[in-house]
DNA sequence: CGACTTTGACCGGCGC
DNA sequence: GCGCCGGTCAAAGTCG
């Protein structure tokens, strides 16, 4: 399994929508020079990208933009065509799809790569040796009442929230995203130096997931992926700290033309590639991180990104 | 003292 | 069936 590149996010909208690909060609371009990139086709995610930038100020709407993300432009129903597919959505897999060998993650679509690095790989494994060689009993007397949350039914698969990854561009691996999140692991990737953190929104009832981690062959690359839609609002405290890592304009879809922080990558699948080929469809987002963009009237990506799991309650 | 992080252990799915 | 692996739990530690 781990030979074959996964799909980073899959959606059905973007065969819905190919017309807006094969209409104006944006997603068949090359890129412009994009810092980085070479390590991104070295890792076998597709070259073709384009900036946000280009993205957001080219024919694509925000219902257009809306739908790449899977979202209907009402957004009460953020996720439905996802829910009504009925194609696997693999995008729970991209950070492992689950054990199994299925461990091959965004980070390493290339087999070479895997083949290629194993060191942590290695460490994982004596340090797992150890674990599982020492299984610890003596805390709670034998009683493995532990793990009672994670009961299921037999034969009952669980079921993934529709996931989606972000490619950052940042030093900080927790890009603040106007949520609350909590802490709730964090393991050594394999093949990768770099360990993978998931974190769970401390909202109560809300059971959106996010998992940070960084791409071994462009550390300067944090891949965030959030699985889940948040049923409730960013909390309002939240909004001044996040206005302090991004620009208060980021928050105020009224205010046009913001300066961000660092490269922002959005993964999609490519238009018109599926099955076993790599679907990943890498957008950059800002190719300078000084350099200045104009979003157009439709909202600022943190309006829309965070709006992209805001579901509402029945 | 509450909220959050760290970290080792465990669970369950999957491939062999 | 076994082992690997990603994901999660939860106790202990840390921080403000």
């Amino acid at each position: 399994m781990s030979d074959e590149p996964r799909d980073l996010y899959y959606h059905d909208l973007f065969q819905d929508n190919q017309h807006l690909a094969s209409g104006t060609g944006m997603y068949n371009q090359k890129p412009p020079t994009i810092a980085g990139s070479s390590a991104y086709n070295s890792q076998g995610f597709d070259p073709s990208y384009m900036s946000f930038t280009e993205c957001l100020q080219g024919p694509m709407d925000y219902n257009s933009l809306a739908s790449a993300f899977g979202l209907s432009p009402s957004s009460s129903e953020v996720f439905s065509s996802v829910e009504g597919n009925p194609k696997p959505i693999d995008v729970g897999d991209l950070g492992g799809g689950g054990g199994g060998g299925g461990s091959d993650n965004l980070v390493t679509p290339n087999s070479s790569i895997s083949s290629s690095s194993t060191e942590a790989g290695v460490e994982e494994d004596s340090d797992k040796s150890k674990k599982d060689g020492q299984p610890k009993e003596t805390e709670d007397g034998g009683e493995s009442s532990k793990k009672v949350g994670k009961a299921k039914k037999k034969g009952e698969k669980k079921q993934r929230e529709p996931r989606f990854a972000f490619m950052t561009k940042s030093e900080v691996d927790h890009l603040e995203d106007g949520y609350r999140w909590r802490k709730y692991g964090q393991k050594a990737v394999k093949n990768s130096p770099y360990p993978r953190s998931y974190y769970r929104c401390t909202t109560q009832k809300c059971t959106v997931k996010k998992r940070v981690e960084r791409s071994f062959q462009d550390p300067t690359t944090v891949i965030t992926t959030y699985e889940g839609q948040h049923n409730h609002p960013i909390p309002a405290t939240l909004r001044g700290n996040a206005a302090a890592m991004f620009p208060p304009s980021m928050f105020t879809p009224q205010i046009r033309g913001p300066t961000f922080p660092q490269d922002f990558f959005v993964q999609m699948p490519q238009m018109g590639s599926q099955g076993g080929a790599n679907s990943i469809y890498s957008q950059n987002l800002m190719n300078n991180p000084h350099q200045q963009y104009q979003l157009p009237d439709y909202g600022l990506l943190q309006d829309i990104i965070p709006s992209m799991f805001l579901k509402q309650e029945p």
